[in-house]
RNA sequence: GUGGGUGUAGCUCAGCUGGUUAGAGCACCAGGUUGUGGUCCUGGGGGUCGGGGGUUCGAAUCCCCUCACUCACCCCA
């Protein structure tokens, strides 16, 4: 069969096979979460993967190109139009809403892992099914939260080794104030509107708190001279924001005022925040977040303050395999994949033995696999060698008749004899 | 959606301005060792040179189309 043939078929574009090895990373990288989240009294929640449409409309916002072009969105047989999660925090939202969970109990916390889809052309450390892991806080107002959800993300990163990223945060406002700024920002940059770049010029009108994190040369310059968010946020917001800046400092956690920093989902209110990693490039955030206070009313329900962050974990897996490089970190002696005996089986007549053997080992906890190709004893010996395995056991008509078992230590190279199966086992069990 | 780069063996890649049966390293398989790995030696299998069309006596090489992958932009984690 070749790549040609019709009835090849390949994954879809941006979609990935995880194989086992580098599952490993994936295991550690989603324990270390697990455990830090769940340290700080974050607990799982699973939502489906595809929700209603008009859950992602509302939340994210129509105007925003998730929305507008990056959806995988269907029609079910019963018309409904469903759409695969771009991201979890709207599912989360609606669950704590449709099970009024704010009734027993207001304040939750919830933590999620898993696959997001979107639709768009896939670069590095992006692709269309990819992974996000965050936490939400929903019921309180207080930015003390806004300060642990960054905290929490950190000593993730921390527990992995990630080091060099930077935390920046910045206030965009609430409700009350947000517009006001849009309406002096639309002002002022319209003034200079032909000396913006053509994608700026654009998004005055589309959404206009995009033209502070411009790339561009020319403006940035112009943008020098526009009024700072701060300069326009109410008193409230203010505040808020100061409360959070005095708690990096009560817990030591470093961060970077970012007047620029804007999010492109439209819950937004507030604090928002982003930690970058300069081992990506050009895209370089590898974990966002921030306060959505709007969110659950903007679906519905009852006014109710919340915060959160998704951590790219594609992204994240880049600059942490990126500073191990860098750091060299030697790898394990022993591959973390690799069986603990290997069963060399010696003559047709002898593989029924051999597999009534590997199947003792195993109820004995014991890693254990044998040929399944019927190959000569060497082939098989070079097998378990290249799986790495600690031992074989070399079973041939002579051990079987003797009725012993032989094994070997692939390290040493000695070869023992036993007529009891619970020795192997403790033997094997003792040489870890 | 826009722009660039790349498609030759399972993997990483050679293959000069078109010239006989397309190569290397690693990996794989077998033998050397008739029941024993990691080193070494010997041999072997495997490619419609991404696909289609064109130019030519002759195309992996030049041209066109197409597909795939990849990087960047937009946007976002």
């Amino acid at each position: 069969m070749g790549k040609s043939d019709e009835k090849y078929v390949q994954a879809p574009l941006g979609m990935k096979d995880i194989f086992p090895e580098e599952r490993l990373l994936w295991i550690e990288m989603e324990n270390a979460a697990r455990e830090e989240f769940e340290i700080a009294g974050y607990h799982e929640i699973r939502t489906p993967v595809f929700e209603d449409t008009r859950l992602f409309v509302r939340s994210i916002g129509e105007a925003t190109d998730i929305v507008e072009k990056e959806m995988y969105t269907f029609g079910d047989s019963a018309g409904t139009s469903i759409t695969l999660r771009p991201e979890n925090t709207a599912s989360v939202m609606r669950a704590y809403l449709q099970y009024e969970l704010y009734k027993t109990k207001k304040f939750q916390k919830f933590y999620y892992i898993g696959s997001m889809f979107r639709k768009e052309r896939p670069q590095a450390g992006r692709l269309r099914q990819f992974h996000q892991m965050g936490i939400e806080a929903i019921g309180s107002n207080d930015p003390l939260l806004d300060v642990e959800t960054i905290k929490v993300a950190t000593r993730v990163y921390d527990r992995l080794g990630l080091g060099g990223y930077v935390v920046k945060i910045n206030t965009i406002g609430c409700e009350k104030c947000r517009p006001g700024y849009r309406e002096v920002l639309k002002n002022e940059l319209s003034k200079h509107k032909d000396e913006l770049c053509e994608l700026c010029q654009a998004r005055i009108d589309r959404n206009v708190f995009r033209v502070l994190d411009c790339k561009n040369k020319k403006c940035k310059e112009i943008r020098k001279n526009v009024p700072n968010t701060e300069d326009h946020t109410c008193n409230d917001c203010l505040e808020h924001f100061k409360i959070v800046k005095g708690a990096f400092k009560d817990i030591n956690l470093e961060y970077t005022l970012d007047p620029h920093l804007v999010r492109g989902l439209d819950y937004y209110t507030k604090t928002v925040y982003e930690i970058t990693h300069s081992a990506m490039g050009a895209r370089d955030t590898i974990c966002a977040g921030g306060r959505y206070d709007n969110l659950i009313s903007d679906i519905g329900g009852p006014p109710t303050g919340a915060v959160g962050f998704a951590a790219g974990m594609e992204a994240s897996m880049i600059a942490l395999l990126k500073t191990r490089k860098e750091n060299q970190e030697s790898k394990p002696d022993t591959s973390p994949l690799a069986p603990d005996v290997y069963i060399v089986s010696i003559g047709d007549e002898s593989r029924n033995y051999c597999f009534k053997l590997l199947n003792q080992l195993r109820q004995g906890g014991i890693k254990v696999d044998m040929d399944y190709e019927c190959r000569t004893a060497k082939a098989q010996m070079k097998v378990a060698n290249k799986l790495d395995s600690r031992f074989t056991i070399i079973m041939g008509t002579d051990e079987i008749e003797k009725g012993v078992i032989k094994l070997k230590n692939m390290h040493t190279g000695d070869e023992d004899f036993s007529e009891d199966t619970d020795k192997i086992i403790e033997i094997v069990k003792g040489n870890n």
